[in-house]
DNA sequence: GTGTCAAGAACGAGCGTTCGTTTTAGAATG
DNA sequence: CATTCTAAAACGAACGCTCGTTCTTGACAC
């Protein structure tokens, strides 16, 4: 026969977020790689038997933090499209989601370790695809604004207007990451100024 | 009387290229951490103490790699630079770079690796905000030659301006790299129709 | 008893690195 | 030119350690 459940179902999503927090912060601090599981299991106070209780790999963890690492930045998106301001407008406010974002405990620095273990891991690069795709589309909305209400040119192709907008959300945060420049309004004045010359 | 180099000094930098090479390699295949030390001493040919006579660890090759990423780059953005011809063509030309670069053997997938260490080993870091800062400067030229040339605003800043026109450059790399998407022609009509509106 | 769940000792594999030894290049010598 | 000599260069077995994972154990709820 089938046990009866021990602990309630909420407990067991709780204890599985519980680890993927403590690997959050162990792949923060340290890297996907130079974190061990030891690392990460000491963090999240448990045994190695209760994670792998719930994980039955590494490779496992880190997929799951590769499927979750985006998702809040999709919503938000998503609620700035429904506004529907105007493109530099919708873009300032994006822009300060992913200020949010950018902090040692924010989802950009481990966006840029899942990227990299995107380029060499095709399981990651699957993950990795759907969810910058999901991005992507997301900003979409915020261009197909723009063009109803004649900001861009009647004959421009949202799809491509779009790859060229959606680069300047990754482009801001590896800029932030890498070498700390530019402030955000500065960088907003910069976009305005090329787009409306 | 004194020893005197028993090889030549192109030799020597012959074999230290021959290492970096075969690191190269093993990094866009296995990534820098799922490339052991004797996988890229297989790939180079050469026994262990050899590569140890050149690099004193993994981590000195990491950084050694690291500096030499994207020098070919930046070279060939100075040369667009310097033909002074109008903002989006100068774009085009250097999105063809940035095509070549993206292959399996290119400087790109590596660099993406090379960033994901960067946003946790201070030393590497270091090295890329150096070199990060330094493709950045060599675009800059491209949008102070729009500037002057009055195809963008006379009040713009260029610094402001160059962040978001650099933005376009990795923002193109990422897409290719981890969605496969768009063709070059597509994203640079995209830019057009975005900047003249 | 019969099952779930957690604990943590134990394991083999593989890691980066060291180091004593062998080979080799080429100047010195006659 | 032939030989000797020596430090540089290359070698690769071995080391200590840490890795990710498995397995045995037992506590606790039915």
């Amino acid at each position: 026969m089938w046990g009866v459940p021990r602990v309630s179902e909420d407990h067991l999503t709780a204890r599985r977020e519980q680890i993927l927090a403590a690997a959050r912060a162990c792949f923060l601090r340290k890297g996907l790689h130079n974190s061990s599981m030891q690392d990460l299991i000491k963090e999240a106070g448990l045994s190695v038997g209760a994670v792998y209780r719930y994980f039955k790999s590494k490779d496992e963890i880190i997929a799951a933090i590769a499927e979750g690492v985006v998702s809040g930045i999709s919503q938000q998106i998503d609620e700035i499209a429904a506004r529907r301001l105007p493109l530099v407008d919708s873009l300032g406010l994006l822009l300060e989601v992913i200020d949010t974002q950018l902090s040692p405990d924010g989802a950009l620095p481990i966006a840029v370790q899942i990227w990299a273990e995107a380029t060499t891991d095709p399981a990651i690069g699957a993950i990795a695809h759907a969810r910058y795709s999901a991005l992507r589309t997301s900003v979409r909305a915020l261009v197909a604004n723009a063009a109803e209400s004649g900001e861009l040119p009647p004959e421009a192709d949202v799809d491509e207007v779009n790859s060229a907008v959606f680069s300047l959300i990754p482009g801001y945060a590896l800029q932030r990451l890498l070498i700390g420049t530019p402030e955000r309004e500065a960088y907003l004045r910069g976009i305005r100024a090329l787009i409306t010359p």
